[in-house]
DNA sequence: GGGTTCCGTGGAATCGATTACACGGAGGAT
DNA sequence: ATCCTCCGTGTAATCGATTCCACGGAACCC
C-alpha cells in the first residue's frame, strides 16, 4: 500500500509538504498542493491511522461499554452513540460487559491499551476496580444511563421520577389501589432510583408500598418470570406490576398469561424502558420512555468535549410516560401507540407530564 | 503513562529485553525475566497497542458491517462475533451500515484507515465499489449470512431451504393451501433465496406461488405491514403469511391484529428468523431458527484463518424450523420450540389464551 | 539599497514498540 | 589449547505519519 513517502516522490516535494496539504496546514502553495492532491488521487493514498495515532496521541476511537447489548435499550443507546461519533469523526469500540464486573474490567484493560481517546460506560456495579483506576487516572470518561456514586465524571442519564408519579397518577385514576415493582439489581443506580420513584410517587398517594410487593430481579427476562409468578402467588396479589427494566417485563407478560390471566383485565402491567415491540404485543405495554438517541448524542457530545478539554456538565434528561392499553382504558382513550393518532382527550390530564 | 524505556531504566536491562519478556521469546534468562515482569509490575506498565501496531503491521482488531443493528438478529450475530473475536485476541469494530450501500462504503474506508485485520460483512447489496476494492486488493474478508455472488469470499451463512420444506410440509399438514410470502430485497442474496426456496417447497406440493402472493417488502417492520395490509385486502387472501424476517413478521402481526383477525384462527404467520420475542407474542410465532451464534464463532474463524494465511473454506449451516402456535395446532406436535415443556395438549386451545 | 519579515519548503527528530544484527563469553569438540 | 557454536544481551534501524527548526528567497519598510 502506498506510504506518504511514495506520494512525496510522485508530487516532486517532500513529505512534509503532503502531510501539511493533507491536515490543511496554511502554508502551502497552491502549485504544491494541487500536485499533492493529483499525485494522492493517482495512488489511490490513505493515510496511516495507526502511524498517525503514534505521533499524534489521539486515536479518535472511543470506548463504549454496555452491560447487555441484547437488550434492545441499549441496542439503540449504542446505536446512537456510534451515530454521533461517526460524525464528529470518532469510531466506536463496543465492549459487552454483560452485566459481569469481571467482563468489564477486561474490556476496559482493552481498550486503555489501545490507547482509545474516551471512555464511555453503562457500570454493571458500584465499581470495579480497572474503571475506577482509569476515571481516576485522567482518562477521559463519561458515565451513561447508569453511574458510580462518588466518582467525579459526567453522568448522561435520563430522570423517570415524574414519568414514574405520572405512572402512578395514571393507575391510580383507573382505580389501581395495590401496585407492584420487579426491581432491578441494587448495586446499578437504575435499578434503585427506579425503586425509589416509585415508593415516593405512591407516597404522594398515601399508597404504601410493602415489602412483598418489591421483587428482585436482575433485569433479566426470566427474572422478571419468577419475581411475578411470586407475585401471584400472594395471597392478596398486587393489582399493577410494574418492571423497572423491559426485559423483566417480558418476563412478566409470560408469567401472566401462563396463569390464563388478562391484561389489563386480570393485572395491569407497566414498564421501565420503552422499545419498539411494546407496540406490537398484545396488549401493547405501557411504560416509560427515555430519549435514548438523545442520550447517546448528548453523552458522546460530553465525552468529546472532556476529551478536548473543556469542561464538560452532567446532562440530564426526561424521560415520559407513553400510555398505551396493558393498565387499561380510561373513560376516553388515552393511548399514543401507532403513529399519528390525536391524543388530546377532553377528560383530565391531558398530557401527562405534570405531578399532582 | 510509563513506556518500554522505563522499564527497561527501572530493570536495568535494554529495551529490547523487556520487549522479549513481554513477548515470550525463548532466549532471555530467567534472571532477566524476573527483574522485568516486577518492573513492569511496579510500574503498571501496558504495551502501547497502536505502537505495536505500526511495527508488526496487525491490528488484532476485526471490522464487522451489518445491515441493521436494530435488528435482534444482527445484535445476536455481532455479540458472538465480539465474544469469539476476544476469545481469539481481537477487537471488533461496529459499523452499521443501516441498509445504505453509502454508509457502507463509508465504513470500510474508515476501516481500511485504520488498518483492520480482517472485514466481516453483511452487504446490504449487490456490491458497492470500496467493498469490492477491499476484498479484491486482498484485504482478508469473509462474508456473514448474505453475499455477494461472483466475489471469491469465504460465505458464512444458514440454508435455510431444508427449514422452509419442513415449514411447508407443516402448513400443508395442517390443511393450508393458500401461502403467501413477504420477501426481502431481491439485491441481497438473503431476499431471494427465501422467495426461491419457498417457491420450491411448494412445488413439491404441487402449490403455485401466485405473483399477487410475493410482497416486496425491505426488512423493516412497516414493510410488513403493508404488504400485508395488500394480501388481506385481496379477493381471495392467503391462509398463511410468511415473512422473510423477524421485523417485517412484527409488522404482519400488526396489521392482521388491526383486521381484528386472528392469529392462527383467521390467518396463520410464519417468519424467518426466529428471536426471542417470538416467544413472548401472542400466539408465540412460528418460525425458522438459524445458529446465530454459530454463525458468528464460524464467521470469527474463518476470517482469523484468512488472516493467518490459512486458507478458509465457506461454512453452511443448516437453519430449522421451530413450531410454536401461529399457525394452528396439529394433532402431533412435531415442533420443537420451548425448552421443555410438554405441549401436547388432548383438546384443542386448552387454555385461555384469544381475544375477543 | 540594506535590513527585516514572512512564506513555502525540506531535513530530521519523534511517537513506542519490534527485531535484525553484532558481540562477548561460556561451553563443547577436537 | 584452539576453534566453533550457542546463548543472552544491547545497539540501532524500522514502521508511517507529524511537526520543530532552519533556510532561501521574495516582499516590504524606511
Amino acid at each position: 500500500m502506498a506510504g506518504i513517502k511514495d506520494v512525496a516522490a510522485a508530487a516532486g516535494v517532500s513529505v512534509a509538504t503532503v502531510s501539511r496539504v493533507l491536515n490543511a496546514h496554511p502554508s502551502v502553495s497552491e502549485d504544491a498542493r494541487s500536485r499533492v492532491l493529483a499525485a494522492v488521487d493517482e495512488l489511490g493514498y490513505r493515510p496511516n491511522a495507526v502511524a498517525r495515532s503514534l505521533r499524534t496521541a489521539q486515536t479518535r476511537t472511543l470506548g463504549l461499554i454496555i452491560s447487555d447489548v441484547m437488550n434492545p435499550y441499549f441496542t439503540e443507546l449504542a446505536r446512537s452513540v456510534e451515530e454521533e461519533a461517526r460524525a464528529l469523526g470518532y469510531s466506536v469500540i463496543i465492549g459487552n460487559a454483560d452485566e459481569s464486573p469481571k467482563l468489564q474490567d477486561d474490556h476496559v484493560r482493552t481498550l486503555l491499551d489501545r490507547r482509545i481517546d474516551g471512555l464511555l460506560v453503562s457500570p454493571t456495579d458500584g465499581g470495579s476496580p480497572q474503571l475506577l483506576d482509569a476515571a481516576r487516572a485522567g482518562t477521559p470518561t463519561v458515565f451513561v444511563d447508569r453511574w458510580i456514586p462518588g466518582v467525579d465524571v459526567p453522568v448522561v442519564r435520563a430522570d423517570g421520577s415524574a414519568a414514574v408519579r405520572d405512572l402512578v397518577a395514571h393507575l391510580h385514576g383507573l382505580g389501581h389501589r395495590r401496585l407492584a415493582i420487579i426491581a432491578g439489581p441494587a448495586a446499578t443506580t437504575t435499578g434503585s432510583e427506579r425503586v425509589d420513584a416509585f415508593r415516593a410517587a405512591l407516597g404522594a398517594y398515601g399508597l404504601e408500598l410493602p415489602e412483598e410487593y418489591v421483587g428482585q430481579g436482575d433485569f433479566q427476562a426470566e427474572s422478571g418470570r419468577r419475581v411475578t409468578e411470586a407475585f401471584l402467588a400472594l395471597p392478596e396479589p398486587p393489582e399493577v406490576v410494574f418492571a423497572a427494566d423491559n426485559l423483566m417485563a417480558l418476563g412478566a407478560l409470560d408469567a401472566i398469561r401462563a396463569r390464563g390471566l388478562r391484561i389489563p383485565g386480570d393485572i395491569a402491567l407497566a414498564a421501565f424502558d420503552d422499545i419498539p415491540w411494546f407496540v406490537h404485543t398484545d396488549p401493547p405495554v405501557t411504560a416509560i420512555a427515555q430519549p435514548t438517541r438523545e442520550l447517546g448524542r448528548a453523552a458522546v457530545r460530553a465525552l468529546t468535549a472532556v476529551i478536548e478539554g473543556r469542561r464538560a456538565r452532567s446532562v440530564t434528561l426526561p424521560a415520559r410516560l407513553v400510555v398505551r392499553r396493558s393498565c387499561g382504558e380510561p373513560g376516553a382513550p388515552p393511548g399514543t401507540a401507532p403513529p399519528a393518532r390525536p391524543d388530546q382527550s377532553p377528560t383530565p390530564r391531558p398530557r401527562p407530564r405534570s405531578n399532582p
